[in-house]
DNA sequence: CAGGTATTGTAACCCTTGTTACTGTGCGGG
DNA sequence: CCCGCACAGTAACAAGGGTTACAATACCTG
């Protein structure tokens, strides 16, 4: 853990830093496709990617999901945080979008460091601000796009997260996370398909162009 | 300024934060519908909000306003907050919804009051939650619901920020605010009519229920 | 290998929303 | 008082995307 965590996070924090949160965090490693965080659970600690990724969604008032972003390393979850800081319950899901690997802080220590370490708070305030962003992004695709180029848009960021331009998986998850029906998808993918854009074989997608 | 700025944030901020604010805080006085941050601009000071409101716009590329929400007294801009932090461009509109008078704080300030007034931080903690919470309503409308429950929440949403339940709007107005055409508000609004849920006339919009 | 299940392809249909076009009406200025 | 303009009402049509239904195919398991 001592050394992921430097190698993640050592341009970022001072060397003191890194070792209060060696002592006090916990390390946790998690499987693909588990959910971390659950809409209404109050949350208890704060995570810091050290390897992997997550992805953040939203939920409507009939468990129709929507994803808003990925987190990778060096990331921490924004919404989390300002759920910790607020000591109010989550509004989002999180769910490991591939094997993950963790730093586990305890809520106390978030004020103490936003107190004593600058390091801490320069990367409190850019995860916000990227944060911030990435909701930006996820609006901006709901508001102005249509959804083929919603669905491009997706293939593209998930191939970039998993580090791979073929991707494992179906029509009907990605439906899930653009909030969608599955229907829907395989006519706009049949099209991306005849646009050259992709190649659809069962259970993957391989993207030509990036 | 003194008594509207204790007014306002007397509850918040301690009286040596109050007393540094009012010493290089600078007051300013905008009329209705006046820009006054644009997207792309450099942001060199953070509103904090006396008296009034204003509205917080998204473009597409193609000149498409959207309304992410609405600030009032006791908000500042977190993405304003944001924009400073990281020195970058403004990705946001800010127009005043009506008469309106604020506190612009230079930048520099920002940093130091951070590491100096646990109220300070706890401030710019709280207005990003609430921010982050409100990116994730406009999502939600833009997401989960149709047209007619868009515009509904809309008027509402206007009424409460107006304290008038008679707005002063046309059609094209909230057209541009909802990212969509006259000739459907038009529909819709006569719909809502209909519904006995407003009373429409020249120029106005009257709630008949809140 | 047979049967069951998950996945994908596709057609037909409908609803919401966007577009175009035209009409009517209230209001202010010359 | 009349003209022009901003604002609003409405019809007709198009497009995007959601829904239902069913067929075809791959894969897994007993």
């Amino acid at each position: 853990m001592q050394d992921q965590l430097r190698e993640a996070y050592h341009f970022i924090f001072e060397d003191e830093l890194l070792e209060e949160i060696s002592r006090v965090g916990v390390l946790k490693c998690v499987v693909a496709n588990e959910k971390i965080i659950e809409i209404g659970e109050f949350v208890k600690s704060m995570p810091l990617l050290l390897e992997g990724a997550i992805k953040i969604l939203r939920e409507d008032h009939d468990g129709n999901e929507l994803l808003l972003y990925f987190l990778e390393r060096g990331d921490t979850c924004a919404m989390t945080l300002s759920c910790c800081m607020g000591h109010t319950k989550s509004e989002i899901r999180a769910v490991t979008e591939m094997d993950t690997r963790l730093i586990m802080i305890p809520i106390e220590k978030m004020e103490e460091w936003t107190a004593k370490y600058k390091s801490w708070r320069n990367f409190v305030f850019e995860s916000y601000h990227t944060r911030l962003s990435e909701m930006l992004d996820a609006i901006d695709a709901v508001a102005f796009l249509n959804m083929d180029e919603r669905l491009l848009r997706y293939l593209k960021d998930k191939a970039k997260i998993n580090h791979n331009e073929t991707l494992q998986v179906t029509h009907q998850q990605i439906a899930y996370d653009l909030h969608t029906s599955r229907v829907v998808i395989s006519r706009l993918l049949k099209k991306l398909e005849l646009q050259d854009e992709i190649k659809l074989n069962r259970n993957n997608i391989r993207l030509l162009k990036l």
